[in-house]
DNA sequence: GCATAATCCGTCCGTCCGGTCGATAATCCG
DNA sequence: CGGATTATCGACCGGACGGACGGATTATGC
């Protein structure tokens, strides 16, 4: 019992990491079964054995990355203490040695697909935001109550700044020629610090 | 011969349009040769006289639409005078009442994800994205002419801009509850103007 | 060791869908 | 008005794929 639990949960991870490897890979519309089952090195019936449907597993392996995305940002805004220096954080979206970002942007990009005809992927990505957005959140409090940020807004700035890392990261993954990663370090940060600077030099 | 020219237009556009239509509606990887023989209004054969494939006709189909997107840019940009004006004229964006807005982002979504894995949808954003900078570059230039805007990096800048218009149009489309049309006005202004009026006040 | 259950496999079936094809109708041309 | 070309249709084919099923293998409990 207790050792069935282990495995279980190993398989499922094991092909939870296949699948994120492979729709990564060849999107989520080329993505079959026996891909999955090939990557995962196990038979198509082994798949079945853990999920009951294709979606089902597809869905779970999208939260499943969302969630270790966040928990990737989340540590690394952590490790700052500085208001300012947290909503800056948040640089390593754009590099390209990260294996997670590499991975990232086609999930993302398929996710957002999918969000608009499909309500659980909007609802995945609703939530996903909001995380950005208390994280990003708390920052701005911070600076705020330490009278740094001269901020009335602070969730709209949060979600605007959380806005602005995406539509740079955006750029910077799929026209990497005109968009280099320089480019997109000053460009953000020159937003953001806007953003929470207000009108102050 | 001169008719025949003039049916195979009419024709092509027809279809492209329905294809169009119907892609927006039920996403690029649930459409079918079928629907937009449906929604046509002619048979599978008929699409296939003019279409050789169906990558062929839903490549075609993205070409035109971002080509009327970029075409509507250029006209409301074209109508202010002031380089300001200009830099903030694409607020449209964010307008539920237009078709075009409407039926775009699921459109622009799917291309994404498509880029993610597909070489022509990813040159096709390319240029999509050259034009925005191209535009943006021109009312940045103008600006820095008169002495207004004081920007050196004027395709940087205009790179910022256009992702900084897409980062917030994204949120406000895939989370219309979280993300007024106000909020996305607003703070996408802030942020635009301060990339081109630096640290002035 | 043996029965029972859990795990995993490979095959098969039904469905979906893109593309093909021959037939038919419409249009053009001499 | 015929013959040729073009336009359109819808039936059909074949491949791909998701899911179901039955069996094999391994682990577990007694």
């Amino acid at each position: 019992m207790e050792i069935n639990l282990t495995l279980e949960k190993i398989r499922k991870a094991q092909i939870i990491e296949a699948a994120l490897r492979k729709i990564s890979e060849v999107g989520i519309q080329n993505i079959t079964m026996d891909d999955i089952a090939a990557e995962a090195k196990l038979s198509k019936g082994g798949i079945a054995h853990y999920f009951s449907s294709k979606d089902l597993l597809i869905k779970e392996t999208f939260r499943e990355f969302f969630a270790a995305i966040f928990l990737r940002g989340q540590k690394t805004m952590d490790q700052c203490a500085d208001p300012l220096d947290k909503v800056h954080s948040f640089m390593w979206l754009y590099s390209w040695e990260d294996p997670l970002v590499n991975i990232g942007y086609p999930m993302l990009f398929d996710a957002m697909a999918m969000a608009g005809h499909d309500a659980d992927y909007r609802s995945l990505l609703h939530e996903w935001f909001d995380g950005w957005v208390e994280l990003l959140g708390g920052a701005v409090e911070e600076g705020v109550a330490s009278g740094v940020f001269p901020v009335t807004d602070i969730q709209g700035t949060a979600r605007a700044i959380s806005a602005i890392y995406q539509g740079v990261a955006t750029r910077w993954y799929l026209d990497k020629d005109a968009h280099s990663t320089g480019w997109a370090v000053s460009y953000a940060k020159k937003a953001i610090s806007s953003l929470v600077n207000g009108s102050k030099k």
